[in-house]
DNA sequence: CAGACTACTGTGACTTTGTCACCGACATGC
DNA sequence: GCATGTCGGTGACAAAGTCACAGTAGTCTG
């Protein structure tokens, strides 16, 4: 009883749980460990499990008919894939799929100890509803984008959000325009404008944030 | 105890439901009624009640800050208004709108009874969730096609999903715009091509489809 | 009923985004 | 070295969105 609970410092929004749910929290729940690049749930493949991100991120995206994708969302360590637990209980299989981003550790939570979970403690379901909430306006925020925003801001909001501690994204322009949803040539033509800028330097596989004031003034386009 | 049940025939996920649960509903659910146009939820002025849709519907729709709108999806008789519990529980208020369309009759859950019912009953539970699972996909769905598919694709979608028994819309250009979260002028010359190929025909406010299958040959790409 | 007003639709010119086809540059392994 | 596959660049074109404005059908009002 004093090895377990350690995982459960990262949820903030489980702290309140009562002796008995904790316990039958640390006696269901199942700690796992993926590779990066895992599959966790996807089309013909859906998830059994609620999954409690310990450490590493899960990217969601959704693919079309035609083979072009694009990234609905991301869930970071401390969050659960709470959009998975409705089709969990519903039975029903959705169309996008979640990928491990980096390797994982996560918390299983079987759909019974889930159902279980949701019935005997309000603080659960608090925990939950509340990142059903977060997952929506994230939605919300996607269609949005896609449907109203200019598609050089849009690029100008990924470099930023994309980037590490130092200005730098390892990724191909295929991959920032799965971000985004569009096709390869307008991410590198938006590229190449910003660059004529001298706002940013490319190599393969690798773009350096050299403006990154001008680039968030695009973004907020002040 | 003989004139209260009828609303929840409606709802053949309620079916199963224990007496003890039925007998709360029926105590601490509310009828209303509201008029076609009433602004059930938006931006600052979150939804306080779980709604279940006993005849009409409610559009729901994202306003961006340009100005420009688009709908998400609706929600028909028999099925219930459920991504704003969510947001009921976690406190959180988001950035869409739903509006009645037409006459409503509604029966309203409030916050507590709501939480109370996911507690005690397995059965409301799974009700729930299950229409979150729809509507996530719904979701899914408008992301997938704003992000992939041809305007014209979508404007005979459009049409063929709106239209009446006589096969005649009742909308103006600009309300089919923001069904499909774009410009007016874009609908009016899509709608032009598709009357000079004689598929229909228009009139202020009024679209008449006259030829059905071709626009639906469109709409499936044959 | 005339005139004014408003909402709805049509259109041309232009910009932005997406598509297609193809090419060269780079990286890796043999 | 060469072969292969991935990555990025580019021109030409198509589709969609923007802007400005004009015409036209209803409605309201005096």
């Amino acid at each position: 009883m004093l090895n377990k609970p350690t995982w459960r410092e990262k949820f903030p929004g489980l702290a309140g749980l009562s002796q008995t749910v904790t316990e039958l929290l640390d006696r269901e729940a199942r700690s796992v460990e993926l590779k990066q690049g895992t599959q966790i749930f996807g089309p013909g493949n859906p998830a059994e499990n609620l999954l409690l991100m310990v450490s590493g991120t899960v990217r969601v995206q959704q693919l079309s008919e035609a083979g072009r994708e694009i990234v609905l969302y991301r869930v970071h360590a401390g969050e659960s894939c709470v959009l998975t637990t409705a089709c969990l209980l519903a039975f029903e299989d959705y169309s996008a799929e979640g990928i491990a981003e980096t390797d994982i550790e996560a918390i299983l939570i079987p759909r019974d100890t889930f159902d279980e979970l949701m019935s005997v403690s309000k603080e659960f379901r608090a925990f939950v509803f509340e990142a059903y909430s977060k997952r929506i306006t994230d939605l919300f925020l996607v269609i949005e984008e896609i449907a109203f925003k200019r598609m050089d801001i849009r690029v100008a909001e990924k470099l930023l959000e994309l980037q590490d501690a130092r200005n730098v994204l390892h990724l191909t322009h295929q991959q920032l325009a799965i971000e985004l949803g569009t096709a390869r040539e307008v991410i590198s033509r938006q590229l190449k404008e910003f660059e004529r800028r001298g706002w940013l330097s490319m190599s393969r596989g690798e773009i350096e944030l050299r403006d990154a004031d001008a680039i968030a003034r695009l973004a907020q386009s002040l």
